[in-house]
DNA sequence: GGGATTTGTTGTATGGATGAACTTATCGAG
DNA sequence: CTCGATAAGTTCATCCATACAACAAATCCC
């Protein structure tokens, strides 16, 4: 057997549980260790042991046991003990290990292909971007060239002897996340593709099998964790692209709904006016090229172009910020949450746009008087959904490192 | 100490949980012993410990430790084993305990007061209903009445040797959930009123403080189970009363939000041609009030009269038809289900409305191509709200049966 | 240098689930 | 009517993960 210790490994894909799952011991133990990790990985700074036990309730002795395995995972790592300002032992920092396992995410958008890979610790280990034009593009090809990419950052994970925990792709588009292929990816013009299967032709990925998932949710999920610390855990992103993609956000998970198709506040009516089939959602006064479009300037023009426009540019930003709000007004009013970040152009947009979306959203929320809304402009990276992406599977394996030790052993018994 | 066993005994109060929670030994326990609750309470027909432990996969000796429990709680009871047509020794079959455990649900809407009490089985022991015109009342005396009405129910239950469970109120309008208050309830006219202070001056009912709930998401637990055996356990449901409210139920419990304000359809902008304050939203087209007003009847006309209306009526079905579709077609984008229940007296107009709903919805949703969307009258009960409430609170104690309990053994030692 | 203090570890005890053996109660064949 | 087969429910020894308590290690401060 070949002595290949930094061959990829990947997770078990998703078994699919029982209708009642009875508690045995070892779910505690899988609780337990989910729960010492969680801790690890989300303090503002380095913890002792002593400190997780302290934060969860669990002894000393059983979080003693608990990070032992998560270091011998390559999960957690210890730092060396710096002798403190109090009295006592100088406690061990345990931190989230950096460059041992690592998740790749990957998108497929209008402009660019990418692909990126993070660590435990969130840090980018890798990231190759492509730009082109994949408007009406046919997949096949398109998915080759992403794969193409992928591969070659597999070849430097391993190369690096970085475990790959999983990847993500992100798709502009209708995923369903039950049975598997994409629905609809509109600006791509993409429609009821099987992109797991086409990806699958391509060896080195087929032991990488991605989770797909669409643009908006997995920017939000890069977005929450960008606000990890910096008060309440539940927004609305929306993401201004072409289209218009949104996600919610409760208590820093994603809300997906029944077939992972929530947030699609681009296709929400905003005037009955207007002819019905393309006209009168969000897209249509707010979309990037219906904004262009509005304000006489090339689809292609910049967003500073955009806001330094005359007229017929500050018209059209004021119904976009008009019909966002009336947008976003449904949304909280049906989902409560009162926090909305604005992410993809409108990031660059927020300032210029945020009054008219907050006058709207004072008038129509029918909660607004007792609770403070705000909207902020979006602070994750330049490619959210990407990053996103790979942090889904970095989230999947903190909400149970069973599996993945799981998954780690049986490579070692093999070897 | 007196020897009164049939004393109302009354859960403790939510607790705040500690933001991470250690799994101990006796959170299996617990866990367990709340999986073999719900396996009997929700199977369609009653079930042997043996079955139990099939299902769960739990061992015949550890059900057997779970159930004996449960029985001796008052939960669940055994009924008489009827000698099967198999070989082998018959089954003991278990069920929801009957008249042993209830919950009080009381309700105050525009038209009346009400209070009904639901055991285990969600058999209704007691139901009082008062008929008269709260609009724009005083939330004084009405709540007096109401807890006079509670009252009587709480003896009649002591008589019977009822344990209460505890209560719920619903409230046509704004609760918050974290905070306690009401907040607004238009119809009532009623605003920042503190229920549960005006509630606790009355002695019987400090004893079972309520938890206050949104009427139409109580009912949404109502209809959840009456449908329980019916296929998806997902769906929006939609109350039309005076006021339109609405909640999601997501397989089988309901989303709340961050404060407990979602599902406020009634709110969501239509056009954006009308006046803003008042119009343009959904209630402003499809209310109770708005219908008959359109239609040129009298306010307090009859849903038959309605429908046989003339031409004045017909449009402005048809056009409440559409606006229900419109703003409903947000909701299904935003949330992503695919059944839609009518509730109120759209349980009445479902079979006038639905063809225009459901053309809006085809039209709108961006999904629709790919799932099947339904919209149906609602099959709950008359008064789905209040016994909603009293299912929320017997629903909390199937969720963690440890707590009732422990509240439980503490009346026991006491006396 | 010694006491105080805190961290991390090493036992032993405990609670809850497992699994196998056992008892109980029925059906069906001879 | 008796006996074997079959299934339900119970009893008991075992296992496992955590709690609890005692202990060792490493620092601060007087």
């Amino acid at each position: 057997m070949a002595e290949d210790a930094s061959a990829a490994k990947v997770l078990p894909r998703e078994r699919l549980r029982a209708p009642a799952r009875a508690a045995r011991q070892q779910s505690l133990r899988a609780h337990n260790l989910a729960l010492v990790l969680r801790e690890v990985l989300t303090a503002p700074s380095p913890v002792s042991r002593a400190d997780v036990a302290a934060l969860t309730g669990l002894t000393r002795a059983t979080v003693s046991a608990l990070v032992e395995q998560l270091v011998a995972a390559r999960l957690v790592r210890e730092l060396t003990p710096v002798a403190g300002q109090r009295a006592g032992r100088p406690a061990v920092p345990l931190a989230a290990a950096r460059g041992t396992v690592a998740a790749i995410g990957a998108e497929v958008n209008v402009d660019y292909l990418g692909v990126c890979a993070l660590d435990m610790a969130g840090e980018t280990l890798v990231e190759h971007v492509v730009r082109d034009d994949f408007r009406q593009s046919d997949p096949v090809p398109v998915l080759d060239r992403l794969a193409d990419l992928v591969a070659d950052v597999v070849a430097e994970l391993d190369g690096r002897g970085v475990a790959i925990a999983g990847s993500a792709l992100a798709i502009p588009g209708l995923v369903d996340s039950v049975t598997g292929p994409l629905r609809l990816a509109p600006n791509l013009g993409w429609r009821d593709v099987d992109v797991l299967a086409v990806i699958a032709r391509h060896p080195v990925l087929a032991a990488v099998p991605p989770r797909l998932g669409n643009d908006a949710k997995l920017a939000a999920i890069a977005e929450s964790r960008a606000r990890r610390r910096t008060g309440p855990r539940s927004f609305v992103y929306v993401s201004g692209e072409v289209g218009i993609g949104g996600a919610i956000v409760l208590d820093g998970s994603i809300f997906r709904g029944v077939h992972g198709w929530s947030g699609e506040i681009g296709h929400v009516a905003i005037g009955t006016d207007g002819p019905r089939d393309m006209g009168g959602q969000l897209e249509s006064y707010a979309g990037q090229d219906a904004l262009m479009d509005a304000a006489g300037l090339s689809r292609s023009a910049s967003i500073a172009e955009l806001l330094r426009g005359g007229e017929a540019a500050q018209r059209a930003l004021d119904r976009a910020a008009d019909a966002i709000g009336i947008a976003l007004s449904a949304v909280l009013n049906i989902v409560d949450v009162d926090r909305v970040v604005l992410g993809g152009i409108y990031a660059d947009l927020a300032a210029r746009l945020r009054p008219g979306v907050e006058a709207q959203l004072r008038d129509r929320v029918i909660a607004a008087p007792w609770t403070e809304i705000t909207v902020e402009a979006a602070v994750a990276g330049r490619y959210p959904a990407m990053a996103g992406g790979a942090l889904s599977v970095l989230d999947a394996i903190a909400e149970d490192p069973v599996e993945w030790l799981g998954a780690e052993d049986e490579v070692l018994v093999a070897q």
